[in-house]
DNA sequence: CCCTGATTCGC
DNA sequence: GCGAATCAGG
């Protein structure tokens, strides 16, 4: 696939509208994530400062890019009704055993050393999560399923988050907060 | 070990 | 000019 007036111009649209560089590259098709920040790297247009996925301070107040005074006639009235996302079932849900009495001060912690100190926002927060969890069995663990067990493995009323991982721990973000809430700041990062 | 963009360098 | 490989970071 070649750089066509018309894929730069989709390429151009989208990565104004913020798209990332993959969801532009998956939209044109026939090119990869690479290329697609190539091309904008040699268009000029590549600041954005929206590194990261998770990347909250988007701000972007000096959007208005109108560098060429020039005007393009070009006017297409495209009436994209964007992509429509499916959302996917919530959780599976599967029958509760009568009274689950979701244990609030036992806290099933794993590896507890002695005596830890977890803000009353974190154990607010697995409280909530353990609602959403999905509740899997051992069966269902993967690499990137949050594995935090949930109530008492003695009875019925036991099962794992499930929830996504948070990348290379073995937890939610939720469950990685009560998890390790101590730990030194680790300044150490190489290949 | 998911994702993001940034840069390099052989083609 | 192109983009895979790599880098640097959330």
């Amino acid at each position: 696939m070649s750089w066509t007036d018309d894929r730069v111009e989709i390429l151009k649209k989208m990565w104004g509208e913020g798209q990332s560089a993959s969801q532009i590259a998956k939209e044109l098709g026939g090119v990869t994530r690479n290329a697609v920040i190539g091309k904008v790297h040699r268009l000029g247009l590549s600041n954005r400062t929206t590194t990261g996925a998770a990347a909250p301070a988007a701000a972007a107040p000096k959007a208005e890019t109108k560098p060429k005074p020039a005007a393009k006639a070009a006017a297409k009235p495209k009436a994209e009704p964007k992509e429509e996302e499916v959302e996917a079932a919530p959780a599976p849900r599967p029958n509760l055993p009568a009274r689950a009495k979701i244990i609030p001060a036992g806290q099933p912690l794993p590896p507890q050393p002695s005596a830890n100190e977890i803000s009353p926002e974190a154990l607010a927060k697995v409280s909530e999560i353990e609602k959403k969890s999905k509740k899997i069995g051992l069966m269902e663990l993967t690499e990137r399923t949050c594995k935090w067990p949930v109530g008492d493995p003695a009875t019925d009323d036991f099962w794992f988050c499930g929830l996504p991982v948070q990348q290379g721990k073995p937890y939610c973000e939720a469950h990685v907060g009560v998890a390790f809430q101590p730990m030194s700041a680790r300044r150490d990062r190489r290949r």
